[in-house]
DNA sequence: CATGAATGAGAATTCATTCAT
DNA sequence: CATGAATGAATTCTCATTCAT
């Protein structure tokens, strides 16, 4: 019916191509510069295309950055989300680190964008960190703090627990340019990958764990 | 004396002052845009002063970055430094990791400035991170490695086990705005910071000393 | 049949129909903001296609701007046009006056699109205004002037007495909104303006009669 | 004390002398093309100054705009404010026109800014109609209606009056470029100025008065 | 007929920096 | 020491117009 304001209704492979070409390119040059820091010329080229064909597309340098953020979003906490209640502490949160360690390493531009987001303030997502953040946060919390209460894992604070994951599994990614210049390896690195994260898994889990564990597992 | 550049060797109080004025206020808005986001505006608003005189006191805007890396970057390493080779590893790292907290309570803003800096690419001071830091780097994780030969700690990578400190407790100061979002606590509180430096030194210690610790343990 | 260019030389109804839509909307947005003022998107807008089809229409924005302009030029002079040397002065001044308010009620945009044209130097129709509207006007005055000299109506400029009608009548379509501010009262509104007419005759009729009519005055 | 951001306190010569270029430059642009159609490049251009050092006074075009507004309002209004009740009629009304005839002649440009304000639906300065314009204009208009009470002048609407002088004084400035167009004649020239004060005072006046003025009038 | 895609000239700002006093 | 004035190179965004289907 109305077809002249509704916009982006009926995206054409073409749209939706060049739209996602775009998202790519700022999350690149967003996550190095942050989003004052970027000048659209630089996601042009990075992307292949002039400056106004990504006018075209995006009104606005902020309604990229936007969008960036919000495809991430979700599944940058899908791995927390996936910790089950019902499961192993030590089965879950193994699996935890691990799938944070393979998005450090896969998606390391994802999480350098997140780091600047936030170091400024997270101007643009500070809703999302105050609202579905923080319940999911809290919630998991609980389901720590549940296999603390059994006994299963050592007690300490959940979110604090949580906190060592995030900035131990981030840190790869968004320092990885120091690692670099330390150890002349990269966390986009496959095999470095493995390392950092059994590195990091075996850190955490030992200290998460009660010192003197049940005989009876596994 | 030699006056060609130094004609004004001896600056006044009030210059001194200034320049340290300038300093502080840069730290703390480059802390939060990174070098090219900032505006120098920002920088003079922040400090209180004309743009024009804050640009009498530094020629340019990269000066004042520089400046102020270079003025926090002394400090920032000094408790690694402090590591010593000789001392009980549980005291040393403990001492290590509750300096690294306090540093993150009390100077958030120079740990989000190197995040920053290091984000980018390190495009400032890439020479120091391959230089002096990764040779003292290299030399405590020797002083690491030789614990972890005496079975005083577990045996693991080093290297990893200093990112994995640094991670934990830089986090505090680079996520502070998250953890804000999240808790509605501050790592500039002091009874926080406590807090948060409790967490982390207890779960990291436990996750690097061996698994039967000798009976006289605390 | 000459087919160069006007291949369509049998314009279908959808065709002129959309042209007719075209230049009503442009009619409306060009009356508001002038020539440089008007973005060609506002138009598409408001005549309910979008840019790429109005481009189908017209080639460029000036083409639309002078379509419209030419379109309302004829009527805009007609009651002038109108006015017969042999009538009685008051009955085809009043009746000019009385038209003159008509259109300023029915077409205030007309009205205003020429007053932003004149505004503005009258970069498209001067050769007009030079040209058949002098002529026409000189014309109308030379009427004027024989019932002037025959005592009909009071010995004035009679070029002055055609621009006290223009701008007198006018005024309510193009400083409607002023009006609006004032009294809250549009010229649009049938009723105000009647009142409007009524008064703009009233006044300008007994201005320009001699002080002391023949006794047989209506 | 605090003289960091509180701004224009103490304006240079140069500084005023510079602003003043400005708003002159700005009204004989702002006046022909409207907000809109003008460039900051042509006021740059007029005003004999570089564009960088223009929005080095004023950091927004609209700003420019807004001051030119303001800065001839109040002048604008000086004459219908001059109107006294306890004055004669027709040498209060009288002394208007020809004030208003005046300021048409010695300043088309600002009459031009407004007429092209109100076209465009008064967007910067319809609180200023609706308010202090309406008051202003409502006390008159009761000036107006007393000496109509006491037949001093013929009964009419004092609105619809005060609308007609200004429609005929402010004709010649607006409408200049077709007046030129055909008479061959400027309202900036002074002697075609007075010819015109003369007929649309005489008209108004003689369309005002009452039909039988009393004897004894000067 | 109609529209989506692309473009490039231009226009408004922003911003670091220089100049002159 | 300090500041007001001025500048020019970026940078974002606008807009008419062209292209291709």
């Amino acid at each position: 019916m109305n077809n002249k304001k509704t916009s982006k209704t009926k995206s054409t492979r073409i749209q939706e191509q060049n739209r996602q070409r775009i998202l790519e390119a700022s999350l690149t040059v967003f996550s190095r510069y942050g989003f004052r820091g970027t000048r659209i010329d630089q996601i042009a080229e990075v992307s292949g295309m002039s400056r106004s064909n990504l006018l075209y597309y995006f009104k606005r340098k902020e309604d990229i950055y936007r969008a960036v953020l919000n495809e991430i979003l979700a599944e940058w906490l899908e791995p927390l989300r996936a910790i089950s209640a019902d499961g192993d502490p030590r089965i879950e949160i193994g699996a935890y680190i691990r799938a944070k360690c393979k998005m450090a390493s896969s998606a390391p531009e994802a999480s350098r964008l997140f780091a600047n987001e936030i170091l400024q303030g997270a101007p643009m997502i500070n809703d999302i960190l105050t609202g579905p953040l923080k319940t999911l946060v809290d919630e998991k919390a609980k389901v720590l703090q549940n296999w603390m209460d059994k006994g299963q894992i050592r007690r300490m604070s959940p979110h604090h627990l949580i906190f060592a994951i995030w900035a131990t599994t981030q840190h790869y990614s968004d320092f990885d340019h120091q690692i670099k210049a330390i150890l002349g390896k990269s966390i986009i690195d496959e095999e470095f990958g493995s390392e950092a994260a059994q590195s990091v898994e075996d850190l955490l889990l030992h200290g998460m764990l009660p010192r003197h564990p049940e005989p009876n597992i596994d």
